[in-house]
RNA sequence: GCGGACGUGGCGAAACGGUAGACGCAACGGACUUAAAAUCCGUUGGCCGCUAAGGCCGUGGGAGUUCGAAUCUCCCCGUCCGCACCA
């Protein structure tokens, strides 16, 4: 430093982070070395490593305000493990590949590689602003065909190893734009681009079959201790396991068409047998469309179920419809039972067999389908204590537990009794070598679709020939990169119609053959980053094997509650089929998980209904109301909800203003202080006044200290005073809950112990009437010392700041956390709360090491005590050792 | 409809079943200043009481478990989130 700081200098962010930030760059503090995991392969570690991710950003082209929470948590974490002796890799990269780049070059005319590569070199610079303890050196960018390279590559490992599958599926198709659209493109039916009415289309497309890991994927969840519960939650709804019977119904050969002689029905109700009235296919089941070849009327009804389409509003409030085509179905336990075969419209053709038998009584859907139809009902589950013979359902199905009842042979059983019964029953019956039943366990979760009919994503390594058919690129012509001179002045895949981009030879037999132009899903880069990042330089493979699994798992894992399924069970998912090609070796890549809140903000409305950015606002107050007014132009302004900082309701604020203005810690310290960071903060402009005002009174404060600290001695003194000793017991509480806050992640909570320690250093120093003795001086220089320690990985540049105007030559960023010396917390007199019958009366002070009778006796002869009694005798004095007396009258 | 979370001063919030409201913001009073900003000191859940001593009430509502409940259990109300015709 040029200048020694005083008292009355203020202190200067815009000065001073950059400063540091060059400094730490200088000094390579943040990167992180492989070679002390390998040079130490098998044996044991000179130092624990740790991991801390934050969920990479897609470049966007300027940060958010999310960004700085997610990140900053991150950073708080990364440099707390440091200091504790940890070797930490805390890397950074982009999720650069999707839909912004093309919208950008179709609607700018500027190629999506150039595009993102200008966004990536914006964004690094404002991370950087921020003073985040990354390793850029691990730098990586999944648009970058030395990333995606690998990506191919294990696209075909996977599909030699049986995890890829090709097959039909069904599409929201946009015929203008001539593109597939994901389910939330689609509103009200049509595009979000073009406004086109959307059709179901039939695509043969790429998949990742997660769904053969759905019962470990499933099982596993049991085993992430530290991940919310929530997000377990979720999965595990989403996977949807549910366990029943599958069994095959006989068709009645006289109504059914030629080549159809049975169907297979799903059912977790097979207690409910004898309840059925009808049985239902969805509208795309084989034995509907067989039946529809002789049946207009049954087709019509088809194609008018496909047109319902998909979306959620029809799906909402659609009726129950079906058609009776005609086909009987036989009882399994009675042949001479018939049940009617409807096609009907809330059938689901992909899960289970897409096919059901229906028992009105006791399934809300069938009840409503029957009542509609006059289909009548059976009830077979009686609930407890109603009477059998009178119970009957008429528009409420129970699907309560009860006892049987119109059953036959399962008459007096419980629901599971009767659904074992029936299940060893129809196991044993055979047809045509068959069991006519057999039980199964059926998933929700279906397989991953990873096509996608665009230009900016990974290319599927592949190649159709005409007379070799699904042929994969060799791994020496990895990787296929993808053509740079491409248009998009046009709609539809760019790669579909270049020029020359997708012929090609055959690799096994050289005849003219074509590239598959259907490129990955961004969730698939995002689902193997963690691992590139243990070694990002690695070119003969995805991963080294050498250091892949000391780093994995991420120990803290931090990002959006928006992720909590697909991306977090994809890369669940794609660690497994990892290990299983010879990748990685685990199973779950992210051994903890903390999933922070979204920033929110009040919206402003202007009178003519626009939205008003917070920036064009001038907001007064007085005391208890707020007003806001344009500032431009005085105009009234109406102050709307509070939401989440959003482009559509403008109110977002822009961190590079806030780090331009107030500094990167500022930015920082608010967005950890207000509230609990799994909760959703509110960015207020008095908040983050309140943080600047605090990064001065530090700044002072150390001042201070240091004209103090400057006359202790260098050897500890072997005695302290009562104010040196009392300032030493407030530093090392203060260093006790704030490092418990932070292993919590409670920054909220570590903010306020700052702040309550501040406090109380402030008015020590404050309290001090005659020169400082040497031990006092020798306290205050701990305080400090320990004072930015503490704020430093959350406010790092103002805490170097600090370190150095206390006299120090080194960076704190590379200093030891504080050793606690627990004895200073151990008080020799406990001053606990006395209560009679639960309310508080007294306080009682006591040795720390009395005896209960000694307390009982103390308490009891308190004159608050006493009269609370009111001349009762206490029938029992319950003394919680350290804590509280409560007196039973 | 199913599942889950949450509900504490004017606001954001703390609180291993053990003194409810730490800490911050806002507000009010005061000091410094020609004035303002900045800073510093003090007060601040409600009610009764004298600005005292002291007391009563109070963590969405109601019940329960416990010596003791914001915390655990049940019911109800409200808000938010996820899934949603999954047989």
């Amino acid at each position: 430093m040029t200048t020694e700081p005083t008292k009355s200098d203020r202190y200067n962010p815009r000065v001073a982070e950059p400063r540091w930030q060059r400094k730490w760059d200088d000094a390579g503090i943040f990167a992180t070395s492989n070679e002390e995991l390998t040079a130490s392969a098998g044996g044991k570690l000179p130092r624990p490593t740790y991991y801390v991710l934050e969920m990479f950003p897609y470049p966007s082209g300027r940060i958010h305000m999310g960004h700085v929470r997610n990140y900053t948590m991150g950073d708080v974490v990364a440099r707390y493990k440091r200091a504790r002796g940890f070797t930490v890799l805390h890397p950074m990269g982009w999720d650069a590949f999707g839909m912004p780049a093309e919208n950008a070059a179709m609607e700018r005319k500027v190629h999506p590689g150039a595009w993102t590569r200008q966004n990536i070199a914006a964004m690094k610079a404002q991370l950087q602003s921020m003073g985040l303890s990354l390793d850029w050196a691990r730098e990586i960018a999944t648009c970058d065909p030395a990333y995606y390279k690998h990506q191919q590559r294990m696209f075909l490992d996977f599909l030699k190893a049986g995890l890829v599958e090709r097959k039909q599926s069904k599409v929201n198709w946009d015929p203008v734009d001539m593109t597939v659209l994901a389910n939330e493109q689609v509103i009200d039916g049509r595009g979000w681009r073009s406004g086109a009415l959307v059709e179901q289309r039939e695509l043969t497309q790429w998949f990742f079959k997660i769904s053969d890991y759905a019962e470990d994927l499933l099982a596993a969840l049991d085993t992430l201790e530290r991940w919310p519960e929530k997000v377990r939650l979720m999965q595990k709804n989403w996977i949807g396991r549910s366990e029943g019977l599958l069994a095959r119904f006989a068709l009645d050969p006289k109504t059914t068409p030629a080549g159809e002689n049975e169907l297979e029905i799903f059912t977790t109700r097979g207690d409910t047998l004898f309840g059925a009235r009808f049985v239902a296919v969805a509208p795309d089941h084989p034995i509907a469309q067989a039946a529809a070849k002789t049946n207009k009327a049954l087709a019509d009804f088809i194609a008018e179920c496909k047109r319902q389409g998909t979306a959620q509003e029809v799906i909402d409030t659609a009726e129950k419809q079906g058609f009776d085509t005609g086909i009987r179905a036989v009882h399994p336990f009675d042949p001479n039972w018939k049940l009617p075969v409807y096609v009907a419209n809330f059938i689901l053709m992909d899960y289970g067999t897409g096919a059901i038998f229906g028992c009105p009584a006791h399934d809300q859907r069938d009840l409503d389908f029957v009542n509609k139809y006059g289909l009548g009902n059976t009830p077979v589950v009686c609930p407890p204590g109603q009477d059998p013979a009178t119970f009957v359902i008429t528009d409420t199905a129970y699907d309560g537990d009860g006892t049987l009842i119109n059953s036959r042979f399962l008459d007096g059983m419980t629901v599971p009794q009767a659904q074992e019964e029936v299940a060893k029953r129809l196991e044993k019956e055979s047809r045509k070598g068959r069991p006519v039943a057999e039980r199964q366990v059926n998933y929700r979760l279906r397989d991953w679709g990873i096509s996608r009919q665009r230009y900016w994503g990974c290319p599927i390594p592949i190649i159709h020939c005409e007379t070799c058919g699904v042929v994969p690129v060799p791994e020496q012509d990895l990787p296929v990169t993808l053509p740079d001179d491409v248009t998009f002045d046009r709609p539809g895949n760019p790669l579909d119609r270049h020029p020359t981009w997708k012929n090609v030879a055959c690799p096994q037999c050289g005849k003219p053959a074509r590239r598959e132009t259907d490129t990955m899903d961004t969730f698939v880069d995002s689902s193997w980053y963690f691992a590139r990042f243990t070694d990002p330089w690695i070119e003969s493979a995805p991963t080294n094997r050498a250091v892949v699994d000391r780093w994995l798992p991420v120990d803290q894992y931090i990002g959006g509650i928006e992720h909590a399924i697909l991306h977090l069970l994809y890369a669940r998912f794609f660690t497994r089929a990892m290990k299983k090609t010879g990748h990685i070796g685990i199973d779950e890549p992210f051994a903890g998980l903390f999933t922070q809140g979204m920033v929110v903000h009040e919206t402003y409305k202007a009178p003519d209904g626009e939205w008003v950015e917070p920036a064009e606002v001038t907001i007064e107050s007085d005391g208890d109301t707020r007003r806001a007014t344009l500032t431009a132009t005085g105009a009234p302004v109406e102050i709307g909800p509070i939401e989440k900082m959003s482009k559509s309701k403008r109110n977002t604020i822009d961190p590079a203003d806030i780090m331009g203005t107030y500094g990167a810690d500022v930015a920082r310290w608010f967005m950890l202080s207000d509230s609990p960071p799994e909760r959703d903060v509110e960015w207020t402009e008095r908040g983050v006044q309140g943080a600047w005002r605090f990064t001065q009174r530090i700044w002072r404060l150390v001042g201070e200290a240091a004209d103090v600290a400057a006359k202790a001695p260098a050897a500890r003194p072997a005695a302290f005073g009562e104010g040196a000793l009392a300032l030493r017991k407030a530093t090392h509480g203060a260093l006790s809950k704030v490092s418990d806050a932070i292993e919590r992640l409670h920054f909220n909570v570590a903010v306020a112990n700052l702040y309550e320690f501040t406090n109380a250093f402030s008015s020590s120093i404050g309290s001090q009437e005659t020169a400082p003795t040497p031990d006092y001086a020798w306290a205050v220089r701990e305080a400090a010392e320990i004072l930015v320690t503490l704020i430093q990985p959350m406010m790092p540049h103002l805490a170097e700041e600090c370190w150095a105007a206390l006299g120090h030559t080194t960076l704190l960023a590379t200093q030891p956390w504080p050793e606690l010396e627990a004895d200073l917390l151990i008080e020799n007199t406990i001053t606990l709360p006395v209560q009679v019958n639960g309310k508080k009366r007294a306080d009682v002070t006591v040795a720390r090491d009395a005896k209960n009778p000694e307390i009982e006796t103390a308490v009891l002869g308190l004159e608050a005590v006493q009269r609370a009694l009111e001349g009762r005798a206490p029938k029992k004095v319950i003394v919680v050792p350290g804590r509280i007396v409560n007196v039973v009258a």
